[in-house]
DNA sequence: GCGTCCAGGTCTACC
DNA sequence: GGTAGACCTGGACGC
């Protein structure tokens, strides 16, 4: 079964799938001869969906990888989860806007650059979130490879989901000290399945939250294992962009864009970035990956 | 092959 | 409020 998603003006399928770094990890699955992104999404009745986007002028197509009927709920489900994880439904506007006033930025404006790719659910982009936390890529890698094979559903032959909170929740910590490898954070990731799964804990809702982005920071933060980096990045992710995230990486470019690799504080970096308001976190991340951009997708 | 050191955010205890 | 040390792992390095 094929789907047509209808996508917004400026739309760019790669400039948003190569984001950052959530397509390199499982469930996401990215060809880049084919110029697909597979992903994995929950169905609504504690079962998942294996999708294959595929993006053809000004079209994007969803391809469903594991058969069965297409019911008006699922396609509405598939329509909804693509949307979300590809941010196509947030008005980018007024980031444009801003952008064109500095030469230096419309770049972004003409690849259409800036939607952030995130997961088909809160949880999995929290608990990945604190998977890069304090560890090199490459064993943020091992960790969510872990949780997928180890512990996500088979969707078809060769694919699996991310766990489902629950699912993580009934795990003992020496499994994931031991299995998983996420060492100190698997108490951390417990005691968030576990307020998740016996509902005392909503964080979906964060997606559709009008709360402001400081109350909505408290509540993020509140999560241990959550840090003022951690927290900035899962409200970029949650479409709210007052917070710079800085962690090593992101110092070290700024440093080597800015000041010619001299060290500053973080109150510069903050002070820097301070003129473009509510998008000043989008705008970092912009610096920070223009040469991605400029590398993979030469215009 | 083995041991040691270091980098990477966050939490907690302490001042 | 600020700071030091612990947490845990993979990788780099020296032997």
């Amino acid at each position: 079964m094929d789907l047509i998603i209808p996508v917004p003006p400026r739309f760019n399928f790669w400039a948003t799938v190569y984001s950052h770094g959530w397509c390199a990890l499982p469930p996401f699955h990215v060809d880049k001869n084919e110029r697909t992104l597979r992903l994995v999404v929950p169905n609504g009745h504690g079962g998942n969906d294996s999708l294959t986007l595929h993006d053809t002028k000004a079209k994007l197509t969803a391809s469903l990888d594991n058969g069965g009927d297409a019911s008006p709920d699922r396609v509405t489900n598939i329509s909804n989860s693509v949307s979300s994880v590809l941010r196509l439904r947030e008005s980018f506007d007024p980031f444009y806007a801003e952008a064109k006033r500095y030469p230096r930025y419309r770049w972004m404006v003409k690849r259409g650059a800036g939607r952030l790719l995130r997961c088909p659910t809160v949880f999995e982009d929290v608990v990945k979130m604190i998977c890069t936390t304090n560890c090199s890529w490459a064993l943020t890698e091992i960790m969510v490879q872990a949780l997928v094979t180890k512990l996500g559903s088979r969707v078809r032959d060769g694919v699996q989901s991310f766990p489902s909170p629950e699912t993580l929740a009934s795990c003992s910590e020496a499994f994931l000290r031991r299995e998983i490898r996420c060492g100190y954070r698997a108490p951390y990731l417990l005691e968030l399945s576990r307020k998740i799964a016996g509902g005392t804990l909503e964080i979906e809702k964060w997606r559709t939250s009008d709360e402001p982005t400081e109350e909505l920071f408290i509540q993020v933060r509140s999560i241990k294992g959550v840090g003022e980096y951690a927290a900035g990045n899962i409200l970029k992710l949650l479409g709210r962009y007052d917070y710079l995230g800085l962690d090593s990486w992101s110092r070290g470019k700024f440093y080597e864009i800015f000041r010619k690799g001299r060290k500053v504080k973080d109150s510069t970096i903050e002070r820097h970035y301070a003129r473009f308001g509510r998008w000043r976190g989008l705008f970092m991340w912009m610096d920070m990956t223009k040469d991605w951009h400029e590398r993979e997708f030469p215009l």
